[in-house]
DNA sequence: TATGAATGAGCCTTCATTCAT
DNA sequence: AATGAATGAAGGCTCATTCAT
């Protein structure tokens, strides 16, 4: 009964991501992955060589995504007051749902996934990649500062959108001034 | 003859909360709970109906244990600056370690534990608490604001626990900075 | 639904004997075993972590008896040819079979177990027990020859007893014969 | 455009006699043999239908291969000395190895595959083959013994090849002392 | 009340086999 | 005829929970 499926791998990733961020990492298994795609497990299998690596390329794979995006926004505008909100506007949307599938998910939320080295690893990229952002528009400029500031952030964006799923413009207009009234802006 | 356990529930909940500190509430598995306290899996079970109520016992002891200390601060001082640096003192002092144990946790990282209304009210009360305190020194009072300040707060102080475990100072620092600079404190 | 199970480890070493020796190592499955003892998969575990080592126990377990056997031969006679008749006999009625349970099984026989410690192990003890028993009743001593001769014997043994099970003499009568012309026997 | 394969069952055959031999039945697996032979699985399939089946063909390619080079032997001399040791010889050898491919097997050492009655008969095969040389070099005919001598034979090969692996030499000669001694050749 | 062996559903993973291309 | 992705039953093992003692 082999079938051909287009975009295996594609539609994997996004059932995973959407089963994922719906039931978290333990709750969905594999069978249910498998269901929810109409692909049979050993086929997931073909693509993703355990649960956790599967997991971990959803992670890369959404964050990749946004990556991208943050990227164009300091590449077409110099203002710091417009980056800075344009970057809370990104991370927030595409935490909040990625390509219509589901929530996005900060991978600290992951307990004991937290000590796989992949799964640090994207961390730390998500991290640096803010802080970067954040040395281009903030005056007095020091590493350690931006790292805190891109983790926080992060986790505030998580939390908020947990919280207050419903208020979006509150949260994003809460998450700018907090970070703009800490870092005085380059003029 | 079966002996009796001075302070059961006590040495249950210690070492729960160290193990599920250490290896995440999946990994810490009842057994290993057992084999710490030296108390057997069924005893355990005559104390707490389910893994999960354990769980969320040690969570609730966790945090009662910490806003006894938060009531304290405010019952001894008027200045809004100090309440708030000693508010973000103790909050992380307890996350980092309670008693010895071990790290304390933010439910929140407990990603389908959160669909559990026990952990949901947990949640709740950790934020209304803070954000009361929050009322008390800020100017401008909004408790939509507030609860988020509050929420913000918890999981900032989570992760910078998380990523710069050894940096106490500078991650208080930073962390007061950040909500100082938001709230204008009252005079 | 806990019940206590008298000799549990004894009766899963009983029917794993068994089905090992019906079914072979692969095909004998855990549930086959609980199965058959009544007793849950899990608690299986309780007393053997894997399956390996389950049927490792099951084989250490079966030559331990024999060995036993074995020693008290030598320890009532001094007649090298009554040894030898008896070492035979005995060797061919525990592999044929272990009280009542069935077939007991020669290590060489399990492929890429053979490749396990334990297993090679298990193989060398009952390689060189024999070869220190025919060094009793060898005139002409020498340890190769006997590791040689005690490595044939036994799968010798095994081959006769899978080709013709129920000439239980004549397959004894051939290996008497086979082993004591080529040993001239200490007079 | 499917390509053509020169000699495709003859190179799976190659590849999975090699593959059996190093890993067993069991963890040889198809894709195993398919990387191996550069031929994809379901090629494998159209020349062998099931695994089984080509583990058997390998068995008895092996072995046909091996029942010509005996059959020369006693073409070639009358000498019951010299069949009896080129005959262990020549098993030897061609258990040890084929054409540089890896060990040889006897079938004895595939347990539950031993059900299978194309295994049996290839058994049947190898041991009434060994015995019709015996029944010429043998003063006392009997085709009881000659049976059991041959199977007897074979495994003590197996065991001696597998147990020493390096002693090519003192294995042939222990075997051959061992056959000869037992059965009084013919003058 | 304390004990911890017993339970078994459930989960990840494997791999012989199939068949659309 | 050749391909190899797709299939899914099956198997080893885990672990929260129960209950006879």
């Amino acid at each position: 009964m082999p079938k051909i499926i287009k975009d295996a791998e594609k539609q994997i990733l996004q059932s995973a991501t959407e089963l994922f961020g719906q039931h978290g990492y333990h709750s969905a298994d594999m069978k249910m992955i498998s269901n929810k795609t109409g692909i049979a497990v050993g086929t997931i299998y073909n693509y993703f060589p355990t649960k956790k690596k599967l997991f971990i390329s959803v992670l890369e794979k959404s964050w990749n995504d946004t990556f991208r995006k943050l990227e164009d926004i300091y590449l077409q505008t110099d203002d710091p007051a417009a980056i800075l909100q344009q970057t809370i506007e990104v991370l927030y949307s595409d935490m909040e749902q990625r390509t219509g599938l589901g929530k996005i998910f900060f991978p600290s939320a992951y307990e004991e996934l937290l000590k796989d080295p992949d799964i640090i690893n994207i961390n730390t990229t998500i991290v640096s990649t803010l802080a970067d952002i954040f040395s281009l528009i903030r005056k007095n400029n020091d590493v350690n500062i931006n790292n805190r500031l891109a983790e926080t952030l992060i986790v505030s964006i998580y939390v908020l959108l947990t919280a207050h799923p419903h208020k979006k413009e509150d949260n994003i207009s809460f998450l700018y001034k907090m970070a703009s009234s800490f870092m005085e802006t380059k003029k």
